[in-house]
DNA sequence: AAGCTTTGACCTATA
DNA sequence: TTATAGGTCAAAGCT
């Protein structure tokens, strides 16, 4: 495929930039998935049906530990990602860790990286691994945008919403014990209509949120007033508890493109849930999470 | 009554 | 080819 500047990115048909960029296909690599798949008969499955990207601003690349900060919600790209066991980034090449002393070493990088990221992993030990994931993912966005199919955002509980509401509406379809983790993971899709988006929720026996994964992009702007449809939209709810430190947020937009400008438009449309989480919406969730515990507690 | 969650079964991908 | 794991479906029950 051509080069696609930014621009043309921004101005075109989102669903035709995913499928341009499969051509943008790290070779050899499979990443797990991410890619679009089709089934046999031809029909692409939900991971190929990526809604078109919201306008963003290019400005996104000049991030800086503000935006982040502003930003609960970050895209990492396909060679980076949290160690299972360690919690921490694993790079490949220069990176820009030195801007940010206060992290980690960073660990040494797999070499079967594309294999790795097959898997999403969340922050198991979460505890002791919160400040050291700003700074990295960071670092992943500065220099790995190139690389962006997969992008996990690994997110400090503290920087995320405590019932990660991102202010759209989510039913959940399907909860399952996974191996990798000891924790069940609850499935959401997002109930817009024609919106394929969907997230995993992980949560931990004590209540708390420990990995949220997106897959796929809305292919719609987030309702104006944050209004939620119902309590499925919050996974904080799940067994009936208020979740106030969900560990980490993935977000693993799992469309072809290789291109960084389609990688923010993701991340943009997650930033701007998440800011929200942050900010008007706060009250309401307040509100809904008391009338859910009155329920309760009748 | 509508929309949601729950949960076991089923489907598909992968090793 | 088969076993396993992850993801999804869909019926039933709940709010």
């Amino acid at each position: 495929m051509s080069s696609t500047s930014f621009t043309d990115l921004l101005a075109s048909s989102g669903v035709d930039c995913y499928e341009d960029d499969e051509d943008l296909r790290v070779p050899g690599s499979s990443f797990g998935g991410y890619y679009p798949e089709r089934t046999g008969s031809g029909l692409p499955k939900f991971k190929t049906a990526q809604p078109p990207p919201l306008p963003i601003s290019p400005s996104s690349h000049n991030f800086t530990f503000s935006d982040f900060l502003d930003s609960p919600l970050l895209l990492s790209s396909s060679h980076s990602l949290i160690s299972p066991t360690t919690g921490a980034f694993p790079f490949q090449g220069s990176n820009n860790l030195s801007e940010f002393p206060w992290q980690l070493q960073p660990q040494p990088q797999p070499s079967n990286a594309s294999s790795a990221l097959q898997e999403t992993y969340g922050v198991q030990d979460h505890h002791q691994k919160k400040q050291e994931l700003i700074p990295r993912e960071i670092a992943i966005q500065n220099n790995n945008q190139s690389f962006g199919s997969d992008r996990q955002v690994k997110v400090p509980s503290y920087m995320v919403s405590r019932n990660s509401n991102d202010g759209y509406g989510w039913r959940k379809y399907g909860q399952k014990q996974v191996k990798k983790s000891e924790n069940p993971r609850s499935y959401f899709k997002c109930t817009y209509p024609n919106c394929v988006s969907k997230k995993i929720v992980e949560t931990a026996s004590d209540g708390q949120i420990t990995e949220i994964i997106y897959k796929g992009g809305h292919n719609h702007p987030k309702p104006e007033f944050t209004k939620r449809p119902s309590q499925s939209s919050l996974p904080s709810s799940v067994n009936g508890r208020r979740l106030f430190n969900p560990a980490s947020v993935v977000s693993e937009p799992h469309d072809q493109s290789e291109n960084s400008s389609i990688s923010f438009d993701y991340s943009d449309l997650e930033q701007k849930s998440f800011k929200s989480e942050y900010g008007e919406i706060e009250d309401e969730d307040e509100q809904l999470d008391i009338k859910r515990m009155k329920r309760e507690g009748e």
